[in-house]
DNA sequence: CGAGAAGTTCGACCGTCGTTGAACATTCGA
DNA sequence: TCGAATGTTCAACGACGGTCGAACTTCTCG
């Protein structure tokens, strides 16, 4: 565990960029997205305890989102303002495509993965 | 390797942002922008060969780039028109702040990571 | 042909991710 | 005070990510 809730000023793309780079973290900020907050628990569709709270820890250390204790409670929010501030338009962009992320929904319905084995170098355009 | 240049259509959210995750891959992103194409090559100060190709295969498979050859030369450029399309603004957002992105530049000046050691639950805002 | 330029691929290595189950912490109500 | 509710932490696991060096492929130019 690195970082708390890092401040406006220490927020890096690259970190942001990857929190953002797994569909249930996405699907998290997605429903965040018309909400003042939302606990811990109303993510339950998305994951067990353990696994919203691994993941809520990303989007913390990232400082996409803000903590509030509330007696055994967690009150999660977007840091909207901060990152509007620092990145103007990410979260407008992503938010969209991020409520239309289908939900991880466990490792079922592996669709065989196809496989295409291709020979060296046939990636190549043009 | 899992897909060539995959379609349009074929462009997923996380899969872009995960590519987009890593400085040195936005450092590409950022040289791009506001160029037609670019040799591989041309990214040199940005690391070896053997990284270079492994990053551009990444930003490739994610659908970000587009790589033509031209006897041994790959030319690089930015899928701009397809990326607009599907994520509006996207680009727009992060090509400001990916020029920003200090080069990777090898694993030096590691600023003896100050390893804040925080008690259990100290976190928590309010 | 042979050498060089420009990249790609491979195998190895090590560290980080994402998931799981079990144990723990904190608070509220009966 | 005991128990339930709500989360967090820990250790373990396999899978993936990023880097390196060595070997390879493709093409061009003497």
């Amino acid at each position: 565990m690195a970082i708390k809730h890092p401040t406006a000023e220490q927020l890096e793309l690259p970190s942001i960029l990857s929190a953002l780079g797994d569909s249930t973290r996405l699907a998290m900020i997605g429903r965040l997205a018309d909400v003042a907050e939302l606990s811990c628990g109303q993510f339950s569709e998305l994951g067990s305890k353990t696994v919203l709270s691994y993941h809520m820890a990303k989007l913390r250390e990232a400082g996409l989102i803000q903590v509030r204790a509330q007696s055994t409670r967690r009150f999660v929010s977007l840091r909207r303002a901060e990152l509007d501030e620092r990145f103007p338009g990410l979260l407008a962009t992503i938010v969209p495509a991020a409520k239309a992320v289908e939900t991880p929904r466990k490792v079922s319905e592996a669709p065989i993965t196809p496989l295409a084995r291709t020979d060296s170098y046939d990636w190549i355009v043009d």
